[in-house]
DNA sequence: AAATAAAGATACTACTTAGTATGTTTTTTT
DNA sequence: AAAAAAACATACTAAGTAGTATCTTTATTT
C-alpha cells in the first residue's frame, strides 16, 4: 500500500479505537497497550506515530471529539428558520434520539472535562476551544432570532448560551446514574419551559 | 488512647485525605499509597480499615461528598423565606462565594459522576442518591413557593429542580477549562432570567 | 536492483498499582 | 500480669503502566 496512505489509515484507526475506549472506561484507565490490541497492532506502530498518550489524547480531542460535537450541535444551528424552533430540535429532538449506550456513558466531551480539565494545560485548551465554538454558534442563532423578532431582544445571547450548554452537559452526565428516562425527560420539559420563555 | 475513638480518628483521617486526593487529583489516578502517604500511616492500616479501595470510594461518597452537597445546597433550601430569593441565593451567592480552588477542580459529585459514574453499579447508587436528595428539597422548596404564590403554579416543580441541577453542575465542570469567571458571569445571568420567568 | 527510509514488531526497563502475608506494637480483656 | 485482640508496619506478589531500544518488514528513492 501507498505509504501516506497506509500512515493515515493507521493513525485513524489509532483515534477511533483510543476514542472509543476512552468514551467508555476513560482516559487515564485506558491504557496504550488497550489501545493497540484493540487495532491488532503492536506498541512499536503506536510510538512510531505518536510521541506520547497525551499527543494521541490531544488528537483524539481535536480530531474525534471536536467533529462529534460540531456536527450533532454546532452545524445545525446554521440551518434556516425559526431560531428557536432550531434550538428546541437541537436540545431536545438529538437528546431523545441518543442510544442506549450514549445515555450510559455520557457525553465524550464532558466526560474528558471532568476527567482532565483540571490537569493538564494543553488538554483544558483542547476542551475550551470547543466549548467556545459551540457557544459562538449559539450566540450568532440567538442574534438572528432576535433580528427577526422571534426571540426577546432583552436577553443576553452569551448568558442564555452558557446556560442551554451547561444544562446539556450537566444532564448528559446526571443521566448516567439511572436506568431509565425520567430524569431526560424532566430536563426535557424545564428546557422547553425555558426556550418558550425566551419568545418574543 | 481508647482503641474505638482511635480507629474512628484514623478511618476520618483516611476520608478526609483521600477525598482531598479524589477531588485533586481523580479517583482512579489517586492510589491507596498516595493516600496512606498523606496520612503518614502505612498501607497495613488502611486494609486493617478498609477491605478495598472501592469500599473507601463508597464511604467517601456517602459521607465527604454527600456531606458537602447537602451543607451547601440541600439544608440551606429549608430555611424560611421567599423561595424564588432562596433558589437565587443558593444557585447564585454559593456560587460566587466559591475559592479559585474550588473553581478551578470544579464539583467533587460532578467529577466522580462523570469519572466513574458508569463504571459500578455501587458508585451509581450513591452518588444517584445524593441527586435526589438534592432533588427532592428543591421540589419541595418549589412547591412552597407555588402554594405561597410566588412562583408560578402552571410549571413542573420536578422539571425546575432538574434543570437547575444539571446546568449548576454542568458549569461547574465547565468553569475548570477557563481562567477567569467570565463563563460563570455569563451562568448566573443566564440563571437569573430563568429564575425570574418562573415568578408568579 | 540496490540503497534508503518509513512502518511495524518484539523485548525490554523502570515504575506504579491493588492487595496479601506476616510481623510488631498498643490496647483491652481476663 | 498474662492472654487475646485490635491497630499498625514491613516486605512482598503479580499485574499493569508509559516509554525505549532494537529488530524485521514493507515501501520509496536512486
Amino acid at each position: 500500500m501507498q505509504q501516506d496512505l497506509k500512515s493515515e489509515l493507521t493513525k485513524q484507526l489509532i483515534i477511533d479505537k483510543a476514542f472509543t475506549l476512552f468514551y467508555e472506561n476513560g482516559f487515564k484507565t485506558t491504557s496504550i497497550d488497550k489501545i493497540m490490541k484493540e487495532t491488532t497492532l503492536s506498541k512499536g506502530a503506536f510510538y512510531h506515530h505518536y510521541k506520547s498518550k497525551k499527543a494521541l489524547g490531544l488528537e483524539v480531542i481535536s480530531l474525534k471529539v471536536q467533529k462529534r460535537v460540531l456536527d450533532g450541535m454546532v452545524y445545525p444551528l446554521e440551518e434556516t428558520g425559526d431560531a428557536l424552533d432550531i434550538l428546541e430540535h437541537i436540545f431536545i429532538t438529538r437528546l431523545k434520539s441518543f442510544k442506549i449506550y450514549e445515555k450510559e456513558h455520557g457525553c465524550p466531551m464532558n466526560n474528558l472535562i471532568n476527567e482532565i480539565g483540571d490537569h493538564e494545560l494543553a488538554y483544558q485548551l483542547a476542551l475550551k476551544q470547543i466549548i467556545e465554538t459551540w457557544k459562538s454558534a449559539l450566540i450568532k442563532l440567538i442574534e438572528r432570532g432576535k433580528r427577526e423578532h422571534t426571540i426577546k431582544p432583552n436577553v443576553s445571547s452569551a448568558a442564555v448560551a452558557v446556560y442551554l450548554i451547561s444544562a446539556f452537559e450537566g444532564i448528559r452526565g446526571i443521566r448516567k446514574l439511572y436506568k431509565d428516562d425520567t430524569i431526560l425527560e424532566e430536563y426535557v420539559s424545564g428546557l422547553s419551559l425555558y426556550l418558550k420563555q425566551l419568545q418574543a
